[in-house]
DNA sequence: TCTTTTCAAAAGTATGATTTTATGATCTTC
DNA sequence: GAAGATCATAAAATCATACTTTTGAAAAGA
């Protein structure tokens, strides 16, 4: 489940092994456990999670995996410090969107959205077959929707989004589309519920730009309409938080 | 111990785990097992590499994680489509470096990065405190070496770059530094082991060009320079590959 | 034919024992 | 007394086995 759906319906945990993994995840990602520190012993965490060994091990392995921990005998498990989280994982990038978003968080997201997506828009305009601009072109009438839900446009912003990462070729831009989707998740979360009509336009409008560009193989047109969508969709974040709104956590929803 | 480390190093691996999460990482990514198959049960599995269940299991944990392989009851544990593997990940990166480069590969790689590491110059440019603009100043000074291997040199350059990517100050770029990683090793694998003095010379003077840039507070020009030292390393690599070489893979070094 | 029940394969969970590893203290040697 | 070797120990790593839950598919019933 991806991180846009689980914004909008807010599911839960569902193995014990999930919620091992999600529980001690969020928590270090979000400083609740602090980075350097050592976990507690296998004994004090089955107890605490009321799991086996074989689930509270498992779990660790996973957190290892995703460079959140570093096990060595004699010493225990250790919180590893932040720049050897992976961030382009899906889980940790969940974790710290639960931790709360700030300004901060939002300008970085946008940043490295500016730095990969006109680049994989220039790429697609490059190397998009026929049919992958037939396919976008039909994601792209998708917004053209009469009875759209914020839940409905996000979720083909997305889709249009991400089909742009898969028409670039480069696995690199595909394993990135979880940056999207958390950029997504975060202006789903804040937009005001009602959409007004003149938005949808305004969104429909700046994707078919980047859609033209692409089909018409101009690589620099790409770049500047997808700038352009992101722009807009920073600057609308923006302006959500700082309209008096409290940075939202995930736990206050 | 990073790509470039094991690179020069060629060490192996240690623990019974990581054998079995190096051993069936590198099959799936190197494609010796297919997209879409189902692996072999635990029973077979365990035989195989003569390890308990256990440690299979929190293998497969690992690779899970990776978004290399998904589990599924009563059908078994599927090898997942390239689009869910995380690149960003070192050991992901690493088997797919170990798989063999092609002309692709470095292209895409080397897109990536003209992508992600002209925008930290850019963002270093803006954020760097004075402390870190001494810190690079001191690893660039470090390219002035008449006694460079090609080892070393690679090391420094690393260096170099994840410094950058440091003071960018976004944590999205640290996390991928782990692919500038991979095109060093790339580059030292495939370049001839005496580097000419004036080679050396060119590269130092290229980064310089960058450290200047961020101590002077101009993104464009960290852009510019930034770009210049990719599209050099970029072409470098291309020249090996096109030069009567056979893309080389690890298991033929 | 379609729905429901049942079954079994594979993942998931639990428990206890044994082996490896690395730290820090102890002991030896110079 | 300092450098180095040795050993005790805490924690992870591994092993072996048994039990539970999930779920696709076949069998039974309507």
């Amino acid at each position: 489940m991806g991180l846009l759906e689980s914004a909008i319906t807010g599911k839960k945990r569902s193995s014990s092994h999930a919620h091992v993994v999600a529980e001690l995840g969020s928590s270090i990602v979000s400083g609740r456990i602090s980075v350097g520190t050592i976990l507690p012993g296998d004994n004090e965490l089955t107890q605490r999670f009321n799991v086996s060994r074989t689930v509270l091990r498992e779990a660790m392995k996973t957190l290892a995996a995703k460079g959140l921990i570093e096990p060595k005998a004699k010493v225990g498990t250790r919180v590893l410090p932040s720049d050897k989280w992976n961030f382009f994982d899906p889980d940790v990038l969940g974790w710290r969107f639960d931790a709360g978003i700030d300004q901060t968080f939002t300008d970085y997201l946008a940043e490295i959205r500016l730095a990969l997506e006109p680049a994989a828009a220039a790429a697609a305009a490059i190397r998009a077959t026929s049919d992958d601009i037939v396919a976008l072109y039909a994601i792209a009438a998708k917004f053209d929707n009469l009875s759209h839900t914020p839940e409905s446009i996000a979720k083909v912003d997305l889709d249009f989004h991400i089909a742009i990462a898969r028409m670039s070729g480069n696995p690199f831009m595909r394993s990135a589309t979880a940056l999207i989707e958390a950029a997504l998740a975060i202006s789903f979360r804040l937009s005001s519920p009602a959409a007004s009509p003149e938005m949808i336009d305004a969104i429909a409008d700046n994707h078919l730009r980047i859609a033209h560009a692409i089909a018409s193989r101009d690589p620099e047109k790409a770049v500047a309409a997808m700038r352009h969508v992101i722009d807009v969709g920073r600057s609308r974040i923006t302006r959500c938080l700082t309209e008096g709104q409290i940075p939202i956590s995930s736990t206050s929803a």
